[in-house]
DNA sequence: AGCAGATCAAGAAAAAAGGTTGATGTAGTT
DNA sequence: AACTACATCAACCTTTTTTCTTGATCTGCT
C-alpha cells in the first residue's frame, strides 16, 4: 500500500480530467492494490469479474479458449492500462474469458458497486469512465480496421511499431495469437526482419 | 465421460453406504467429469468454492498463504479423496486457500445445490455425506495430536509409514510445508534416512 | 503454378521448478 | 556454557517445462 501506486493513478486519470485533492483522494481510496504473481489468474470463466484492475507495474494478457482448444489472445495491458473482461464486469455475468498475469505484477481494483457509487455521486468521475470507454472503443475500431485489411506482416509491423514496449516484453506465442497468426510464422516474420536490418 | 470414473466413484461410495442400482445411478449422473492440468487451479482464494471434488486420477494440494507470504499445505487428495475448501464450500463463502492440480488429473465434480438436494432427498446419501465429514474430523483431530507431540523428523516417519503413495508422489517442498518444517530441514532427513538404510 | 499462411515434428535454448548442501543463527533444553 | 532441533540464507545443481526456431509438408486462394 505506497503511496506511489495511487499517486500513478490519480496522474493518470488526470490524464483525462483535472482532479481537487479531495476528489483524488476520494477515487483512490476507492481502489485497493493486489500484488499477483506470474501465471496467477485475475479472471476465469465461470466467475464473475468483479473488479476493474488497473496495473500498476506488469503485465497482463487477456485470451479465450474456443471449445477447439484455440487461444486467442484479446489484450495486452502494461503500466497504465486497464485489465478485465469486459463483458463480464459492465453485465456482472460470468467471465468468458481467463486474464493471467505475464509477470509479478501490482494492480489497483476497484469493486463493481464501488464504482457505480462513485460515478453516481460525481460529475467528473463519470465523464472519466466515459472518456476511457470511448477511447478504448475508438481503439478497437482502429484494430479491427486495420486487421482486416492488413497482411501478418504488416499486422506485425504497425503493432511493433505502435507499442514497441509490448512488442518485447510479451510472450511470442501470445503476440501471435493477438495478431491472428501461428507463432511459427511469427517467428519467421521477426528473423526475417531481423536478418533485413543487418 | 468414461463410464469407468463413475464406477469408481460408486465403489468409492458403497464402502460406506450400500447402494441399489437407481441409488447409485442417481448419485452417479450428479457428477460431473473434468479433467485438470499440472498446476491448475481448481480453488483460489476471493471466488466462492462451488463443487466438491472427488478425484478419479491424479494429485491436488490445498494450501495458504500468509499476508507474511509464507505456504501452508493443508491437505494432499489423491485418488479417492476429496479436495475442497471445505469452509467456502459448506458456507458458499468466498475461499481462502489455493486447490491446485499437481499431476494431469481427473475429478468428479458435483455442485452444491445438488449436493443439498441430494441429501435432502435421500437418508441414505445424508448419511454418506456424514459418514465421510466424521471420518474427515477424526482424521484432522488425531493429525493434530500427533504434530503437537512429535518433533519434524517422527512426523515425517509417520507420515511416509501412513500415506507411502503421497509421499513419493507430492513435491518436497509440498510435503515439507504440509509437515511444518522447511524443505531443506525435510531434505536433511530424508537424506539422512536413506544413508541409514545403505 | 505461386503466394500467404497453417500444421506437424524435432530440436535447441531459455526459464522455472525442485532439490541439495554448507554456513550461520536462534530459542529452548540440559 | 554446550546441546538439540530446527530455521534462514545463499549458492549451486538437476530436472522439467516453456518458449522459440527451423525444415518439411500441406492447403486454399488467385
Amino acid at each position: 500500500m505506497q503511496p506511489n501506486s495511487k499517486t500513478q493513478l490519480i496522474n493518470y486519470v488526470q490524464n483525462f480530467v483535472s482532479l481537487e485533492d479531495d476528489e483524488a483522494q476520494q477515487f483512490a481510496t476507492a481502489f485497493e492494490e493486489v500484488k499477483v504473481k506470474k501465471r496467477q489468474f485475475i479472471v476465469q470463466p465461470n466467475f464473475t469479474n468483479k473488479h476493474r484492475s488497473f496495473v500498476v507495474k506488469g503485465a497482463f494478457r487477456t485470451y479465450a479458449i474456443t471449445n477447439e482448444g484455440q487461444d486467442h489472445t484479446l489484450q495486452f495491458a502494461i503500466e497504465n492500462w486497464w485489465a478485465s473482461d469486459f463483458n463480464s464486469y459492465i453485465y456482472q455475468h460470468p467471465a468468458t474469458l481467463f486474464i493471467v498475469a505475464l509477470e509479478d505484477s501490482t494492480i489497483l481494483q476497484i469493486e463493481y458497486e464501488k464504482e457505480q457509487e462513485l460515478k453516481k455521486n460525481s460529475h467528473k468521475f463519470e465523464t472519466f469512465f466515459r472518456i476511457i470507454a470511448e477511447k478504448g472503443l475508438a481503439f478497437e475500431h482502429r484494430r479491427i480496421l486495420f486487421n482486416l485489411t492488413h497482411d501478418a506482416e504488416a499486422r506485425y509491423e504497425n503493432f511493433s511499431l505502435n507499442f514497441p514496449n509490448f512488442a518485447n516484453r510479451v510472450p511470442q506465442y501470445a503476440l501471435a495469437s493477438y495478431l491472428g497468426m501461428s507463432t511459427e510464422f511469427l517467428s519467421r516474420i521477426r528473423n526475417k526482419r531481423a536478418r533485413a536490418k543487418s
